[in-house]
DNA sequence: CTGTTAGCGCTTTCAC
DNA sequence: GTGAAAGCGCTAACAG
């Protein structure tokens, strides 16, 4: 049952030669230490016939790189995070890294451990998905010399590569999407206002806004609620906008787009005879739901694509400069829900 | 910028101390080694002021053991997956592993790659979606002495530690929530009756209907498609089974019902007033879809608890009887589709 | 109680 | 062209 792991120095034995040789060979270096055809071949053809795995430990700690990638996300559980995992798992296996990952549920100290794991566990280079007040941790860590990239959002405060959706833009056509079909007051529901890609989210609703010269009082049609006890919350900020004579809602997420979409129903309220909505992100309940939901679709793969890009540069040569913010343009979709 | 990672010796030299003594204490065997308790807490100290992190890799290299568990699923992109993964996540770092993922796409080739950059890696074990045809992979890993538990499905013809729904008694209770209603005619939709998990569930569909003493002609009313090109080939199964005078549709995971969701909406057939439908799963999608559907939810939770137990046990004592296939009951959700 | 030493499996420089 | 040997950072066995 217990088949012992072969290593480089059965294989030498078996033919005869030096473990170093072998590793040349098998490191594809024939060429250039001059090793003849001939042997090169047998010892492939022998490694293949044990069955030899290289020890990625052994190796990474001999050469310093461990070819793991880390990825901090929020909530791995969150679809939108899962298809970000898999696409960086496409990307990143193509250049033979395996990647780890790590969910922070937006708690900076969870972060800080995460990303402290990843470190002892020595890893190349990491993604990151920064929460609130991770600044410090953040900060740290460009410190260390290993190379990361924020994606999804970046981070108020430390100067970082980072690859994220065109969260202004976003907003800003979401928002006239409600304004050309004649909404008259419309209310914008956000997370946190703390995380950088909701504050673009806003500000692009808001800039839509002054240019309609709708809401004057815009500052108060702005609800705001934290991570946790999302679905209580929200309830008495939709309640709260409708009595305020909400005409219109703009989500700013797909999470709050989700349980409003629940609470509207279980009120009976109707979309879009009564109100129109618009939210941010795509998930499949946007288009399942009737009416389907009105949204901007994130590109989470162009997404994942750059900042694996941009990460495989840094690793090449540390040096090079920083890219700073790349904004990635996302996708509107029309649907009935205004 | 770039800080030297610190390490062992470093401290080791800064007290004047063996990096022997300094590894002992930092590994929390001070007491068995009877170091005293002031020595213990410099060094800890020291470590702590440094900013000292070990290095998981030499460690690991040393010890032979990793701290990696290895998660091949089928698609870490699919919510249930994704779930699945966030709870694998919860339960190992609890125990200090770090969890690797890999998504095999049902791909019996992909998920034998999984498996060997896990073992090169050399996880302390792994948690296995099989996917058809994967036998002979999962049957040489058995050779390997590492241990690993299948979840979601087993695989036939590799007797092997399984944590799975009860696949069979959803498909039993859902068919039954039809045949109460008074539906007829009930086809069944599902991807691939190769994956033991779905097979169990047409049976338990099969099993109802037998004792209902409905659809004699049951076999025909059986639609399997492949992983692939789901979208169009589902149509042409739903059309089918419509022309066959179907009145309700009985589906086997959550895409199929989702896609099915949308093309009934695009040919205007109402739920459930034309047809009645049930699926497995319990998407957000079946929640927010009007009507929602009725369904039968999968304990994920409870299956990773169970895996990583199992897991747990075997790598404590390899020579652990083997569990078998476990069966986790999962909850019936009656909703508005029937 | 604490220091020394021998590797874990691999890569890489340097001899021959 | 090929072999020998050092060493990555850590743990564990053995001295003292």
């Amino acid at each position: 049952m217990a088949k012992k792991r072969i290593k480089l120095v059965d294989i030498a034995n078996e033919l005869g030669v030096s473990v170093g040789l072998v590793s040349i060979v098998l490191s594809g270096k024939s060429r250039e230490n001059r090793i003849s055809d001939t042997l090169s071949k047998k010892v492939i053809e022998k490694a293949k016939e044990l069955g030899y795995q290289a020890n990625q430990m052994a190796r990474a700690l001999r050469t310093g790189k461990s070819g793991i990638i880390g990825l901090a996300v929020a909530d791995i559980a969150n679809p939108y995070f899962g298809k970000m995992a898999r696409f960086i798992e496409n990307e990143a296996s193509g250049l033979g890294y395996q990647v780890m990952f790590g969910s922070s549920d937006e708690d900076p100290k969870k972060l800080n451990d995460i990303i402290n794991v990843f470190l002892s566990r020595q890893v190349d280079a990491m993604l990151i998905v920064p929460v609130k007040k991770s600044q410090k941790y953040l900060m740290a860590l460009q410190e260390q010399s290993i190379p990361f990239v924020f994606v999804d959002r970046c981070c108020d405060g430390v100067s970082e590569d980072a690859v994220t959706t065109n969260n202004f833009e976003g907003g800003y056509q979401l928002c006239n999407v409600l304004i050309k079909r004649g909404y008259k007051k419309i209310g914008a529901f956000v997370y946190d206002t703390g995380l950088t890609n909701n504050n673009q989210r806003i500000k692009g609703y808001t800039s839509a806004l002054k240019e309609s010269e709708l809401n004057d009082d815009s500052e108060n049609l702005i609800f705001e609620t934290g991570f946790k006890h999302v679905e209580t919350r929200l309830e008495s900020m939709l309640k709260s906008a409708l009595k305020k004579g909400c005409d219109a809602f703009f989500f700013a997420n797909n999470k709050l787009g989700i349980q409003s979409l629940k609470y509207f129903d279980k009120m009976n309220i109707k979309i879009p005879q009564d109100i129109g909505i618009v939210s941010f992100d795509n998930p499949e309940s946007f288009q399942v739901a009737k009416p389907g939901v009105t949204c901007f679709e994130q590109p989470i793969a162009n997404i994942c694509v750059k900042a694996i890009s941009i990460l495989v540069d840094k690793m090449d040569d540390a040096s090079k400069p920083k890219v700073g913010e790349v904004l990635l343009s996302g996708n509107l979709i029309i649907r009935e829900s205004c």
